[in-house]
Formats: structure tokens, C-alpha cells, sequence
RNA sequence: GGACACGUGGUGUAACUUGGAUAGCAUGCCGGCUUGCGGAGCCGUUGGUUGCGGGUUCAAAUCCCGCCGUGUCCGCCA
């Protein structure tokens, strides 16, 4: 059996209902169900009320026409009738209107101890997402330039929240979408002409460079009608340009995927917007939104010959109505993104063609649309969550709505918009068209950030007595630099805009990434010097009754709340919480052993080893779960 | 003009969806700790009228209303 947190949450709630229904049946009849109400009223209290805690009384207090003192008095007592013989609660007890319980010590650190022990890598792992499949997109960015600090945001809140999906049971497909049909490109194409990469620089870096002098120019020869025309050129089918373009952006994302391995991103699937074309996704999602009479064709007036949406909302001249085709048969970004989006639902009845793009470093492949190749099984989800800034958040609303006019609530409620706030600058932006990220020294890129970081860490590492093998520093130095960006970028709620500053994010004190890692370091080495391995447990006969109401239950009960952390920070999609969390467990723990001696422990020595194993594969798992990997020296 | 997001000690943030006990944590400042399982550490002190004003409630950072500030979006751009 497995106890944590949770399970106890639940038996709380469950003899509190009872409870309460047998001894307030009057006020019950009136208040139906109060499930929902009981949940809501436990929160885990201050470590010297209890470890659960239920505020249900005040509730009832107007109904049973009684002080809510009284009724946590008689609902704690009748409570502690209940109170099962195997000791995982020990005492309930009230006060002041509040219903405290407390755990048993010994009880409840032994099913702690024992299930991570027993399930190792996957403790905390949950099933709330069995049998659901469900499409990440991230981070999508444009193929004429180098992964700024802003794409570095999207693409590790999408490889966090995959992974935290996948450890809920979801079946996760991790896709990017590529826009090589944009403007963007457009310029590029105009501009780069015999250009040749000067140097030895990333091509990725290249284009960006080029993409800042190419705009100047167009500006200067006022060159947007000439662009224009080759837009509209890359569009047509087996046309020069739509060949070229192609070209210039795979060696372009193969440039910009460097930097995505570097920081251990992978994706399953890229899916090209020539592609969304060329496979007549377009077309079959025009033809279901004419058949289903969502779309209009206006024969006279402002939009005569496009084909458009009607919205709820309007804009600020009073229109309610979206363009999907302009009057000269070009399709706009919103109709195609609207076609992906009944692809990855599975609405469409058709599909891409794959193929093979790359193996990625970690042996997994990567496959890519194309107009040629095998069909394969992606696509067709019951969840998408598109990873995108909040300022899209207008246009996934038109997405949302015109899925709902469609019949299609169901998919429009599964569609998620994590909507993360930028990544700003002190002065200026970061805009590819005038070169904000473009720095002195060194730019504002995720692949500068890593260097400069990696820099710093080097030093640290060298310096570093403890470590023993000084062949691996430059992979210690490099998980450690990796820990600290993505904890710095992960920690914040993704809604909140940040502020970049490499004095900031140079400040290793205060990260809390590597703070964790040396938890883990430090938790490895107790171990080492004890001889204990995560097997023999069970030789040293742990003694349970040892554990105490100190800092090494309070661990225990952290330990134990993994999987409701987990859960909480999945449904929300939020990977801060579990980078809140791992502070939480690091201090915990790192107060723990400062206090409670393990291998000096005496007869307290083998019940210690055994919680500093189980911090040390919680803090592995969640470090996990924010792509951050562990050393054991530092 | 409309819509959305954000506003919490000097700084960065958590708790807001589901109202509960003294607003949690880090950093900074100040002070202390090392013959001790790893000092990238530990302990302590300082610092907040939760942007402002009302309302609901036994109880408001949290819910409602009205303001103020910052930012974003509202195109036959992507």
C-alpha cells in the first residue's frame, strides 16, 4: 500500500464527510453534498498545529446553529473514534474552530521511506493522465534568426511541462512548428542573394545578422512591393523560391537545433507551414468551415472576395469579422494556423506525409512534414497546449471560438494557450527586425547565455576541493551552468513578464539551481561514506520509532507531498511550483542534516540513511522534471 | 475606444482558481557559526497599512464594484 499525502488527504475527507453527516444531519439536508466544501477546507497548518488541518467548521457554524469552537470540539471527538488502529493518524484534536490531525511518525515515515525506496525514478509519478494523449508545441520560432533568451523561455517551459505531463501518464507528443513561408523569410530571400557565411559563425547567427542589415535596406529602397511578390512566389507549388526558402530554413532550424541540444530540448516532430500547404490541410479545413456555413463570402463591401469569420468580438471600428482568404486567394496565418489546429485534433480526416529529419543527441529521432514520405501517427490528440507568448493571446481566442461555432466545445475547452510573459531587456527589446538581441561582446542568445554561464561555473568548478575527478569538470561546470539558467527561467510564473540582466543571471547565489545540485552532492556523499546503497536498506532494519517530531519528519511529510506537488503543478501547468518545491525540500533537508548527524546517528543511524535516500531520489525526480540533471560532485 | 495580463518588505517572488490561525521563501543589510556526515553551507536580526478607495463576510492578498499605474493585443502582417 502506498501512503501519502494524498491518501491521507483523502481518508480525511472521507471520515470528516461521514462524520459530519451522521452528527449535523439537519444542517446536511440543506447543504446537499459538501464534498467539494470539505476539500476545499484542508490546508496543511503551521508545523506546531498538526500536519492536516480543516477550517469545515466555521462552515457549518450558521447552519447547525452553533459556534464553530464547539462543533470542531465534537467533530474532532467523534473523529478520533475513527482513528484506525495502523497508526498513520495519530490524534485529532481541535482548536479554536479549527480540526487539527496528526500523523504517525513512525506510521507514516515508513510508507514514505519504503515507497520511494520501492519505486525509485518513478515515486511521485501519477495516472491522471492515463489514456489521454495530448501535443506540446514549442517554441516556434522563426528560421531567420538564433534562439534569443525569450525563445529560450518558450522552448524550456514546453520541454518542462512535457515532461511533467509524461509523468503524469499523458502520452506526449513534443512538436515545433516551423514558418518558413513568412515574411520574415520572405526578406531573407530577397536580401541574402550570393551572400556567403563569413566566418566560422552558426548559420543560425548568420541569417540574424543578415536579417538585421537586410532590413535597413529594404527600408532604404523601399523594396515591400518586390517582397510581396516573392512571398506570394514561395507559396506556389514546386515554385524556385518555395525551394530555396526551404533550404535556407532547414539548415537554418538545423543551426537553431544546436542550441536546443546544448540545453537538452528535443521535440518528436517538426511541422513545416509549406507542408500545412502542399498536403492540402488548408483546403480540406476551408471546405469543412464552408460546409458547415462558418465561413462567408462577402460578394460586396470592405471584404469582397475574401473569405471570412464572423467573431463575437469587435475590434475597435466595430468589425466582427476575421479574413481567412484574402480577395487575391492567399491564405492569412490565422486560416493556417486554424488547419493545424483541426490536424492536431484530428478533425481533418487526413494528414502529413513524414520523414526522417534527424537523430537527435539523446538517440530519439526527429521527424519532419514533407512533401514526400510515409505517413505516421502523429497528430489526432484530445489535448493541445501551444506554448505561445500572451501576446497571442487574441488570436488563440479566435482559434478557440471558431472551434466552439464548429460544434467542437470539447476541443475548444482542450485547447491550452500558456501564455507567458516576455523576456524584456533594461532598455530596448529584443526584436530580430532591428537586431535587439544583438549585444556587445556578447548577444542576448541562448547560445552566449550558456557560454558566459558555463564560463563562470568552469572557474567555480576548478576551484572546487571536492571534487575528485577533474577530467569531468567541464561536464560538471556544464550541467551546473544548465541547472542554474533553466531554475532561473523555469522559478517564475510563466504569466509574469522578466526582466533579463546578465548581472542578475550571473549571480549563482541567487539561483537556486545549483543550491539543489549540491543537495543532491551532498546527500550522495553521506551515503557513500555510510556504504549504503539504495538495496541494502533494509539489512540496516531501519528503526522507525526513531523518527521524531523535528526536522526529520517535517522532511518526511515534504518527501510525501511529491506526488500531490506533481499533480497540482501539472494541472496547472506550472513548472514553477516544482521548482518552488525543490527549495522547499532542499532547505528542509539541508536543515535536516545539520541538525540530525546520520552517520554519527548511533541507533537513529540507519532510519536517517534511509530519509537522506529518499530526498535524494525526490530531489532527482523533480530535478528531472525541469530538465536539470544531477552530479554527484561539485 | 474595447479586451486581457500584471501591481505583495530595498530587490526578486509565493499564496489568489477553492476566502480561514502570526502574508511564506529567497536575496540584500546587520550579527553569529568551521579540530563537526561537504562553508556553493547553517543559525539569528532587520524589513510589508499585499497599488488606492469602497463593499460582502464571523473572517479578505484572495470574492464583488470603482479608480490609479505598467504592459500587451484588437491588420486582406506573421
Amino acid at each position: 500500500m502506498e501512503v501519502n499525502s494524498l491518501e491521507v488527504r483523502r481518508h480525511f475527507v472521507n471520515d470528516l464527510s461521514e462524520t459530519i453527516s451522521t452528527t449535523y444531519s439537519e444542517a446536511c439536508k440543506e447543504w446537499g453534498t459538501m464534498q467539494v466544501d470539505i476539500e476545499n477546507s484542508i490546508v496543511i497548518p503551521k508545523e506546531e498545529k498538526g500536519d492536516f488541518s480543516s477550517s469545515i467548521s466555521f462552515a457549518l457554524a450558521k447552519r447547525a446553529k452553533n459556534s464553530p469552537m464547539k462543533i470542531a470540539d465534537e467533530l474532532a471527538k467523534a473523529l478520533s473514534k475513527t482513528i484506525e488502529k495502523n497508526g498513520v493518524v495519530k490524534k485529532i484534536i481541535s482548536e479554536s474552530g479549527y480540526i487539527n490531525i496528526w500523523l504517525g511518525e513512525a506510521v507514516y515515515g515508513k510508507y514514505v521511506i519504503d515507497s520511494v525506496i520501492k519505486e525509485g525514478a518513478g515515486y511521485s509519478n501519477s495516472e491522471r493522465g492515463k489514456g489521454k494523449s495530448v501535443i506540446l508545441e514549442y517554441p516556434s520560432v522563426n528560421p531567420n534568426k538564433p534562439w534569443h533568451i525569450g525563445h529560450l523561455r518558450n522552448a524550456l517551459l514546453g520541454d518542462s511541462i512535457s515532461r511533467i505531463m509524461k509523468a503524469c501518464s499523458y502520452k506526449t507528443e513534443r512538436e515545433d512548428y516551423i514558418d518558413d513561408l513568412g515574411l520574415q523569410m520572405a526578406e531573407i530571400l530577397w536580401g541574402l542573394k550570393d551572400a556567403k557565411v563569413k566566418g566560422r559563425k552558426k548559420y543560425d547567427q548568420f541569417l540574424g545578422e543578415e536579417y538585421v542589415r537586410i532590413n535597413k535596406e529594404i527600408e532604404e529602397k523601399k523594396a515591400e512591393g518586390e517582397i510581396t511578390s516573392i512571398l506570394k512566389r514561395m507559396e506556389e507549388k514546386e515554385s524556385k523560391e518555395s525551394k530555396e526558402v526551404r533550404k535556407i530554413a532547414e539548415r537554418s532550424v538545423r543551426a537553431q537545433y544546436e542550441t536546443a541540444f546544448s540545453y537538452g530540448i528535443y521535440h518528436d516532430v517538426m511541422v513545416w507551414e509549406s507542408d500545412i500547404l502542399s498536403n492540402e490541410l488548408l483546403k480540406l479545413a476551408m471546405e469543412l468551415l464552408a460546409k458547415k456555413k462558418i465561413s462567408k463570402m462577402p460578394k460586396e463591401g470592405k471584404y469582397e472576395g475574401c473569405t471570412v469569420i464572423e467573431t463575437n468580438d469587435a475590434d475597435e471600428n466595430g468589425e466582427k469579422v476575421k479574413v481567412f482568404i484574402r480577395s487575391n486567394g492567399v491564405a492569412t496565418y490565422i486560416a493556417k494556423d486554424f488547419a493545424f489546429h483541426l490536424w492536431k485534433f484530428g478533425l481533418l480526416g487526413a494528414g502529413f506525409k513524414y520523414s526522417k529529419f534527424m537523430e537527435q543527441p539523446d538517440g530519439s529521432a526527429l521527424y519532419s512534414t514533407s512533401k514526400e514520405g510515409e505517413k505516421l501517427d502523429f497528430g489526432g490528440v484530445g489535448i493541445v497546449v501551444n506554448i505561445i507568448g500572451s501576446e497571442q493571446r487574441y488570436p488563440q481566442g479566435v482559434l478557440r471560438e471558431v472551434l466552439k461555432s464548429m460544434g467542437m466545445a470539447k476541443e475548444a475547452e482542450s485547447l491550452v494557450h500558456i501564455a507567458y510573459g516576455e523576456v524584456g531587456v533594461k532598455d530596448g527589446t529584443l526584436s530580430g527586425r532591428t537586431g535587439g538581441w544583438l549585444g556587445e561582446g556578447r548577444n542576448l542568445t541562448a547560445d552566449d547565455l550558456l557560454k558566459e554561464m558555463q564560463k563562470k561555473t568552469l572557474e567555480i568548478v576548478k576551484n572546487s576541493e571536492k571534487i575528485k575527478e577533474h577530467a569531468n569538470e567541464e561536464e560538471i561546470a556544464k550541467k551546473v551552468a544548465l541547472s542554474a539558467i533553466k531554475f532561473e527561467f523555469l522559478r517564475i510564473t510563466p504569466e509574469k513578464k522578466v526582466t533579463f540582466e546578465w548581472e542578475k543571471a550571473l549571480d549563482l547565489s541567487a539561483n537556486s539551481g545549483p543550491y539543489c545540485m549540491y543537495m543532491y552532492a551532498r546527500a550522495s556523499r553521506i551515503l557513500e561514506k555510510s556504504g549504503s546503497q539504495q538495496g541494502n536498506l533494509k539489512l540496516k532494519e531501519p528503526d522507525y520509532e526513531r523518527i521524531t517530531r523535528g526536522p526529520d519528519f517535517e522532511l518526511i511529510k515534504l518527501i510525501g507531498s511529491a506526488q500531490e506537488r506533481l499533480e497540482k503543478a501539472c494541472a496547472e501547468y506550472r513548472p514553477d511550483m516544482l521548482a518552488d518545491y525543490l527549495i522547499e525540500l532542499s532547505l528542509r533537508f539541508s536543515s535536516f542534516y545539520e541538525k540530525m548527524p546520520v552517520l554519527k546517528g548511533e541507533e537513529s543511524k540507519a532510519i536517517r540513511i534511509g530519509i537522506v535516500l529518499a530526498t535524494r531520489q525526490v530531489l532527482y525526480n523533480m530535478m528531472s522534471l525541469l530538465g536539470i540533471q544531477t552530479v554527484e560532485q561539485m
